[in-house]
DNA sequence: CGCCTTTGACCCGCGC
DNA sequence: GCGCGGGTCAAAGGCG
């Protein structure tokens, strides 16, 4: 990591929403979790936050390009109805290629995370596209009796679709760049000014085809060096090798851990093998709660010495400390 | 030429 | 019913 790197002060923010807007002030709110640590915001850090993310729905990976910035890292998901934010834990093991992020909440608060891995959210996207294109092409037919009546069950449908929205990621960096390079392709299909904010919201949309994966971008009117980036719904590709770094040849994909899954969730995110220094520094360093079992599992989890001895130096020793 | 952004219009849900 | 705000569409234009 670079000295230029550490200097640029970002920070980033980590939220699972339920709700299907995003409240800026809300997000502000959220709990720090982490200590500050420096690392790669744009890079690494989205990227952690992503495959969480992606361990709660399923599947779920987002890999971002190096950008130079540095981060401090929150992580935590919102209560829908109270904007009430509890935090994860970070907790780290290494198991082969697999990064273990277990729960247990710094703060004296449940983890409240929908943890719907479902495998169908692209489904249900699909659904809801077509279904807003039916409802439109039946406007356009100039509807007669059957009509009306397809009509009622496409609107009845499509309040049960909107109960089941799409779940999103979304994260605060803090960074001059409008649109942070994540990797995948973007085209951008729509910009609206927001209420009480001088900065518009930009709507992007992955372009691999049938990939419904969509994104916003906005500018935190209450912090402008804020960048609040929210990802909805899930890339059904890897990333584009193209637009891709070295460092994230592999699979973006992530599962779900459901066998560990405690009350405050547990999660697997499994790294490619060019997992980088940063990647590893980032997501524990941000916040130091070890799973206690981790000593005791690293000898014999880590294939390659140097895997070891590198996280060991790039963790401070109180990472490694047993629990009671 | 393909891919992308821009931007005004449009649709829809929701609150009053 | 109306107005507002969020989200999307699609034509037009820019760029490499």
């Amino acid at each position: 990591m670079s000295n230029e790197t550490k200097d640029l002060n970002n920070y980033l923010y980590t939220s699972s929403y339920d709700d299907y807007n995003i409240d800026s002030q809300s997000i502000m709110n959220l709990l720090y979790v982490s200590g500050p640590s420096t690392c790669n915001a744009n890079m690494i850090s989205p990227q952690i936050v992503s495959d969480l993310h992606s361990s709660i729905q399923g599947a779920y990976g987002v890999g971002f390009e190096l950008s130079p910035s540095s981060t401090e890292f929150f992580n935590s998901s919102i209560d829908q109805e109270n904007d009430f934010y509890s935090a994860y834990n970070y907790n780290i093991s290494h198991k082969s290629h697999e990064v273990v992020a277990g729960g247990g909440a710094i703060v004296e608060s449940e983890t409240k995370v929908s943890a719907s891995p479902s495998s169908s959210e692209a489904d249900h996207h699909h659904a809801e596209d077509s279904c807003k294109s039916l409802m439109k092409r039946e406007a356009d037919d100039d509807g007669g009796k059957d009509d009306q009546c397809s009509q009622k069950v496409v609107k009845t449908k499509k309040k049960e679709e909107k109960k089941q929205r799409e779940p999103r990621v979304s994260f605060m960096t803090k960074t001059d760049v409008d649109h942070l390079e994540d990797g995948y392709r973007w085209r951008k299909y729509g910009q609206k000014a927001v209420k009480n904010s001088p900065y518009p919201r930009s709507y992007y949309r992955c372009t691999t085809q049938k990939c419904n994966v969509k994104k916003r971008v906005e500018r935190s009117y209450q912090d402008p060096t804020v960048v609040i980036t929210t990802y909805e719904s899930q890339h059904n590709h890897p990333i584009p090798t193209s637009r891709r770094t070295a460092m994230f040849s592999g699979p973006a994909a992530c599962s779900y851990n459901s066998s560990s899954l405690s009350p405050v969730s547990d999660f697997i995110i499994n790294t490619p093998r060019t997992f980088s220094r940063d990647d590893l520094f980032c997501a524990p360093y941000a916040s130091m709660n070890v799973n206690a079992n981790y000593q005791q599992q690293q000898s014999q989890e880590f294939h390659h010495e140097s895997d070891y001895e590198l996280l060991n130096e790039m963790f401070p020793s109180v990472f490694f400390k047993h629990e009671p």
